[in-house]
RNA sequence: GGCUCCGUAGUUCAACUGGAUAGAAUGGCAGAUUUCGGCUCUGCUGGUUGGGGGUUCGAAUCCCUCCGGGGUCACCA
């Protein structure tokens, strides 16, 4: 529909005021809802065109479209704006077709493959507040390009080397006396953490003797016995060593096992797995190629350089004096070698925190200027850093949040919610506490998801799984509810068939809004923001409970009204739960 | 210091990327309903969009400047 009114603008323009006006300029919007109409042309930009008022070429521009399109019973002008209304007959034939629609709003298969890498975690602590938004947003950004018709292959790297692994390691070794993940009862991750923190608090100790003995800190930070011992480990790794690879091999395992019980109940996975181990030295050969080339300087010390002066950007270290190579390196190496591997692939999206929005800026200014043309599909999707309302996440000052103890809070939190006012008869225990997880981990996920990525953000944990307000459970409460609706319907053999049926204003809006859910998908790929869609589904949701709460549906009477009714109602049980599912988010049928 | 992102009701967030009188949620106040399923629904309250200037039919959005806050600029990862 708009496309038809756009192009009858133009053929209007051109009719009335001999006009040639291109299909780009004009602006068409949905009307909003203090005004009478569904959709509305901005006139402002024909002024010229028309060389009348605003208000007369609307009128005049009003009438054209009016006798031209059948659906456009009646329009209205207030200032520049033109409202148009379409017959409700329109909108009821709209929806008649999506709810026959399989997989209403996905797009069809574009044929491109799109890598997203999300996570991507250190192996010497557990994974903390910050992880639950990267991993929600990358997961659920897959589900959202899988929507639009994209392959989608999910991806991590895990930083599984380098002198913060040596830490904790050094730190068991000396401290741990043989303690394991089977003998001490923790998770894994959490068991190799809690040697990351012993290193740091011996270190520190450590520097505060030497200092006390006279030393300065700057010295003392690198004289501490205990940092390096772990330096040397860090060589001995690097030379194969094989006594310092087996305790990695070992301590590595216990980490991972115990990620994978973390990404089980975030309820997030991975297609590809890429360990820095085995990636750290990629990169290199490219880098002398780029020197060969001149796309790189090599400064009188030995050591390689990008100049990216021409992009406002300071030159980059690519290969150190001694010619190891730096992050940026193995960045460039790993980057060629995922489109190497997937012959198909058509963008790759980095889920990593804005502190980072330099690096990546400077990693894809060195691919464009190594000549790889895809390098103008690569994305960095940012996201801001949460905050707690009582103040930072900051890991030095201890007020860092382990993801695991918060799922498993909210989780307790929503299991006192539902249990005092659930509706829990006839359902196993299993069954419960699915329910319970589906709701605390719903309204977590939800939470974190429904702020735009690139911003930061203000987590209050007991907020996220209120009923009220925008949170996951209101949602999933709607839907349920709907759920239990037709149920009852159903048992009370009530139809979902009707041929034709008159609408009231409430229904059409709801009509309209579901109508939107594709460009809603749309919107949300190009954006790669979850929070588009977390938008979309509450004000459906708000609008739906507002319907619900003036229109009766079981007591309604008339026979067609009441089936149109629960079709209705179905349809948009379909979309929230279609909707919440592009979220990484389950919605229950009883809650 | 250079570069960069941000600043919107008391609070947490929106605003179709330059469009109408800046909207929701929450909080507070007043009411409706007591069921199809409760914390559902309606209304009121609340704003100099950090300040100032500019661009134009039109600015929270673009440009300049100042104030305030984050990030980054390592032969760290």
């Amino acid at each position: 529909m708009e496309k038809r009114i756009i192009n009858k603008v133009v053929e209007g323009l051109k009719h009335l005021y001999d006009a040639e006006v291109d299909v780009k300029q004009v602006q068409i919007q949905k009307t909003r809802k203090e005004f009478d109409g569904d959709l509305t042309v901005v006139v402002f930009p024909f002024l010229r065109a028309s060389k009348k008022s605003p208000e007369q070429t609307a009128e005049d521009l009003g009438g054209f479209i009016q006798s031209n399109i059948d659906e456009v019973i009646a329009f209205n002008v207030v200032k520049g704006f033109l409202n148009f209304s379409i017959s409700s007959d329109y909108w009821l034939g709209v929806f008649n077709q999506i709810a026959l629609t399989e997989n209403y709003g996905h797009q069809k298969s574009s044929g491109k493959t799109v890598m997203v890498e999300y996570c991507s975690p250190n192996t010497n602590k557990p994974l903390h507040l910050g992880h639950l938004r990267n991993n929600f947003l990358g997961y659920s950004v897959a589900n959202i390009l899988k929507a639009n018709g994209h392959k989608v292959v999910k991806t991590q790297i895990i930083n599984d080397r380098g002198i913060h692994i040596c830490k904790s390691m050094i730190a068991w070794q000396k401290l741990g006396e043989g303690e394991t993940p089977e003998s001490s009862g923790l998770k894994g991750d959490h068991l190799v953490g809690k040697y990351y923190v012993a290193f740091d608090k011996e270190y520190k100790a450590e520097i505060q003797e030497l200092i006390d003995g006279g030393m300065e800190k700057a010295e003392a930070e690198k004289e501490a016995p205990i940092f390096k011992e772990a330096q040397v480990m860090l060589r001995k790794w690097e030379d194969g060593d094989e006594e310092v690879k087996a305790l990695w091999q070992k301590m590595n395992t216990w980490v991972y096992d115990g990620f994978e019980v973390s990404f089980k109940t975030m309820g997030v996975d991975f297609d590809e797995l890429y360990y820095e181990s085995d990636t750290y030295l990629l990169g290199k050969g490219v880098v002398a190629e780029g020197l060969a080339k001149k796309e790189f300087y090599q400064k009188e010390d030995g050591s390689v350089w990008a100049d990216l002066s021409d992009t406002k950007l300071d030159d980059k270290i690519l290969l150190r004096s001694d010619g190891t190579s730096v992050y940026m390196t193995q960045d460039i190496g790993t980057a060629i070698e995922r489109y190497k591997k997937h012959e198909d692939l058509s963008g790759l999206i980095y889920t990593v925190g804005n502190e980072q929005n330099h690096h990546f800026k400077v990693l894809f200014t060195i691919l464009k200027k190594l000549g790889y043309a895809w390098a103008e599909e690569c994305y960095h999707l940012s996201y801001g850093m949460i905050e707690l309302p009582d103040g930072k996440m900051k890991s030095r000052e201890g007020t860092v949040v382990d993801a695991d103890e918060l799922m498993e809070m909210i989780v307790a939190d929503a299991k006192a919610m539902t249990q005092e006012r659930g509706h829990l008869e006839g359902m196993s225990e299993t069954e419960k506490e699915e329910l319970y997880s589906t709701i605390g981990l719903g309204g977590l996920k939800y939470f974190l998801l429904k702020v735009d990525p690139k911003k930061g953000m203000i987590f209050n944990p007991a907020e996220s799984i209120d009923l009220n307000g925008n949170t996951g459970p209101f949602i999933q409460y709607a839907h349920a509810r709907i759920q239990s609706l037709l149920k009852k319907a159903e048992s009370l053999g009530f139809s979902k068939e009707y041929d034709t049926v008159e609408m009231n204003a409430k229904e059409q809006e709801l009509i309209k809004l579901v109508n939107d859910y594709p460009s809603v998908i749309k919107e949300a790929g190009k954006l790669y923001s979850p929070a588009i869609v977390s938008n979309y589904v509450f004000d459906l949701v708000k609008e739906f409970n507002n319907f619900y709460q003036t229109v009766d549906i079981l007591r309604e009477e008339d026979q067609q009204k009441l089936a149109f009714r629960l079709c209705l109602s179905q349809t948009i049980a379909k979309v929230i739960k279609s909707s919440m599912m592009l979220l990484g988010v389950k919605v229950p049928d009883k809650m």
